[in-house]
DNA sequence: GCGATTAATAGTGAAGATGACTATAATACT
DNA sequence: AGTATTATAGTCATCTTCACTATTAATCGC
């Protein structure tokens, strides 16, 4: 079988929730292309591996999480991508849950940091694109998917959850309408008894309660569209 | 450079707007495997193709039409989606307007055929998947983008603008609050003097004023969400 | 202890959107 | 002329949203 091949990688535009902001794990690069300039992490997908699988251990390689949410975001093929000549990357999104872990650097990287995610630096190839779709996207998924809950503890208030939104949008919400909207879509129920105490006056807790992770390939979820890329 | 290099494919999921209801373009595998199987039209990429160009150089082979609404899915990678090997697809869904064109059959299929989209037959390797997710992406991308205009003439009555709403969709919708809500989420202006005469009582006639196309690489429209595939 | 301060939670009311219907209009068909 | 058919307008109760105000239950600084 004569099939043509190409080069694929994945890259990862992975945030997190620092308490100034959302942030993006950012490495600079050490080889040619683009050394010495930020980008974010990723590598080539080894011939056995899912994409899936090389995203998780791309994030595993400079976070140390391994159960971070992450979804495919896009596949990105533009020719003039990488200079050294046509490579496919399929891009995912990130969420780590605060606080950010300290990052690794490694063989390929001379540095790691968390840039602010609204203003971070200039990108190598494309990744100032795929960064800012991907930020897009996680905004719009937090409406729609549990997405919050992925990166909450168990047992949470509805200030820990506010916070995680505001972090996200990137704007303040009021507290009341945001907790009454909150009950409304999702199915949460109060933790009896417990309360938080981090708070002047002590807050609810709170747990979601999801359906029952389907074992096997990806199923989608009930709601969420999808638009091209930056 | 000993970078890895995978099997890159493209397979588009084609609806268009039947009278009878949205079908779904679909082709018979002449090779192995799956000989003799209902498919998603697709192919192999080549070196210097972009994805996007391969989507719709397979979908000219088939329609004879070179500007469908096409846009990016998901990229599929289960090892096990292809008995012959690994292969990568990245999966594309356009849809065309009525009437749905001849399609015309190939080389490397015997028939092709206009299947209804709610109940295909069983498809190759993973196609039932990959149609599942296209279809629910279409009803999505309807609410929110003008994809809608894109496959309606210049100028067009509520009727028109709702009969592909409801196709999509697969229920009626009530005409009077449909264009109320039309009018108040598109911009939409009534072509002066003009009416269509199909009908009983004449239908006014309206032109969508959309923002001009922005050249060069896509950007995200405004709105829109993404999900896992089905 | 005690009042000031802070965050959580409840409630209120205007404005807007939704959905089911009713009503009227303009034509073609017979 | 009368009727069937589709287009368009209007009504109304219900629901949501959003910007506030109010109340509550703590902690903090004295």
């Amino acid at each position: 079988m004569n099939v043509v091949r190409v080069a694929l990688s994945v890259d990862v535009a992975c945030f997190a929730l620092a308490a100034d902001g959302l942030r993006l794990l950012l490495v600079r690069r050490r080889a040619e292309p683009f050394a010495g300039a930020w980008a974010l992490p990723g590598g080539v997908v080894a011939p056995d591996e899912r994409l899936d699988g090389a995203a998780r251990r791309v994030l595993a390689e400079r976070t140390g999480l391994r159960n971070a949410y992450l979804e495919q975001l896009y596949t990105f093929d533009d020719p003039a991508r990488d200079p050294r000549g046509r490579t496919v990357a399929v891009a995912y999104v990130a969420l780590l849950p605060a606080p950010p872990p300290d990052p690794h650097s490694g063989r390929d990287v001379s540095e790691v940091t968390w840039a602010p995610a609204t203003t971070p630096p200039p990108l190598a190839f494309d990744h100032e694109r795929i960064a800012r779709y991907a930020r897009r996207r996680l905004a719009q998924k937090l409406e729609y998917t549990p997405l919050a809950f992925r990166v909450l503890p168990a047992r949470f208030t509805m200030g820990d959850l506010r916070q995680v939104h505001e972090t996200v949008l990137g704007r303040p919400l009021d507290a009341s309408n945001f907790a009454r909207q909150m009950l409304a879509r999702w199915d949460l129920a109060p933790v009896p008894g417990e309360r938080d105490r981090r708070s002047r006056r002590p807050a609810r807790l709170y747990r979601h309660i999801g359906e029952e992770r389907i074992p096997g390939p990806p199923e989608p979820d009930a709601t969420g569209a999808e638009s091209p890329p930056p």
